[in-house]
DNA sequence: ACCTGAACACCGTTCAAGT
DNA sequence: ACCTGAACACCGTTCAAGT
């Protein structure tokens, strides 16, 4: 650790090297110990040298997180769309564990990153190859939820954060912000945003409790059937790890 | 807000009076508002006082988390187990909505409370009233995860959190400890505990790799299922709530 | 113009001094 | 014995002084 502060010493700092030391630090000592002034201490460099770089910790946590997403498999291609989500989303959940403090972060964050987007962007537009609906794909991907990352249930769900605004309840769901529909047409598509010629984007957002229900009865559906058939683990479970409840 | 700690300034300090303004807090003015110094002074009360009744701030957040959890409406019975999971998660679910803060807060601790114990393994109960094996029960909760609680997926999984201790990778799942499971019973035959007539508590813990793709695969196999069907909202979409994808 | 030390406004918690 | 003010070891970030 302080060797490698030393060898780093002299080189310029960098966004990229905070970023890479940021994550670095989190996955050895815990998010927890990721302080500003910490991390200066690991780059050899004064606290205050990192704003030039990052505008607060905030941005920090942020660019990390596209870091570690970046590291995500990219989709492997002609598969069909359900082996292709399924190994995506098991590289997914191989970062995290790479990465322990990762979900927490992504969770709480207020805003989905670029990267985050890009990643959901991508498996919409898996779905929509694999001749899903927008429709259809918009509910997938709230009932994938908790498994499209490796976790995390209601990403375009602002409602967990408090409101500092004072309002009691949850607000209405912000989906993704207007500008980036360009970038992530799928997610647009999914979002039901109507890209009229102008370039103005409207996003209805969408309705919490019916893709919660959806979700759940998805599962209790599955669930049932298992339980009807006699379903065991012991014709299933085997030590390959490529099975499921299928 | 001002008043009512002007009401109750000579009542006596209270574990349980702490609790409620820390909830009473954190749901006015978000949990990263929530400091020692402000509970103290919201009660009208120095911020070593608190420190009788909690040991530190880690307690005070476990309190809260029970506090809440306890509101989650108790199941109905005698409705068969899919009814009463149902209404009993969409219960969870309206306790988040009133408390922005406690799916993260939840989310974040490293070792569940006994309210979500307790909460747990009365679910776990109600499958097992229901006809389910201990084996298809475990299953059935792990792949509900996110939904069980309102969210949240791997409630035994301690991987997400650091390891100070320097170890890299997921570390085995940590179930819920030995001396619970005479308090909760539903949750120790789940976890495979071996209650040997001493009275001592084996808990295996479980292959965290298997209960992910089992729920990936339960997600993907309805998901499959839809797609085959033609599935569209429009059919099922209804403004009273009460319908999914069945 | 750029960099950075000191300072500000906070934390959670310890500890010793006062009653 | 009990309570509590001051203090300690931290934060993220501002700001002005130094180059």
């Amino acid at each position: 650790m302080v060797e490698q502060a030393d060898v780093l010493r002299r080189t310029p700092l960098s966004r990229d090297r905070i970023l890479r030391a940021a994550v670095a630090l989190a996955d050895g000592t815990g998010i927890e110990s990721l302080s500003m002034r910490n991390l200066a201490q690991d780059l050899g460099v004064v606290p205050m040298a990192l704003y030039k770089h990052v505008a607060n910790k905030d941005e920090l946590l942020d660019g990390m997180i596209d870091v570690v997403v970046g590291e995500i498999d990219p989709p492997v291609p002609d598969t069909g769309w359900k082996p292709t989500l399924r190994l995506r989303i098991l590289a997914a959940r191989r970062m995290l564990g790479r990465h322990p403090w990762a979900a927490l972060a992504i969770e709480s964050r207020n805003t989905a990153t670029p990267g985050v987007l890009a990643y959901l962007d991508s498996m919409v537009g898996v779905l929509r190859a694999g001749g899903f609906s927008t429709d259809l794909a918009h509910h997938v991907m709230h009932a994938m939820g908790s498994r499209i990352l490796g976790f995390s249930q209601e990403l375009f769900d602002a409602s967990r954060r408090a409101g500092r605004s004072g309002a009691t309840g949850p607000e209405p769901a912000a989906t993704f912000p207007p500008e980036a529909a360009g970038r992530f047409p799928h997610l647009a598509e999914i979002a039901g945003a109507a890209s009229h010629d102008g370039g103005s984007v409207v996003a209805p957002g969408c309705d919490d409790q019916f893709e919660f229900e959806f979700a759940l009865d998805l599962l209790l559906d599955g669930i049932e059937r298992l339980h009807r058939q006699g379903w065991t683990s012991a014709r299933h479970h085997r030590p390959d790890h490529v099975v499921g409840p299928g």
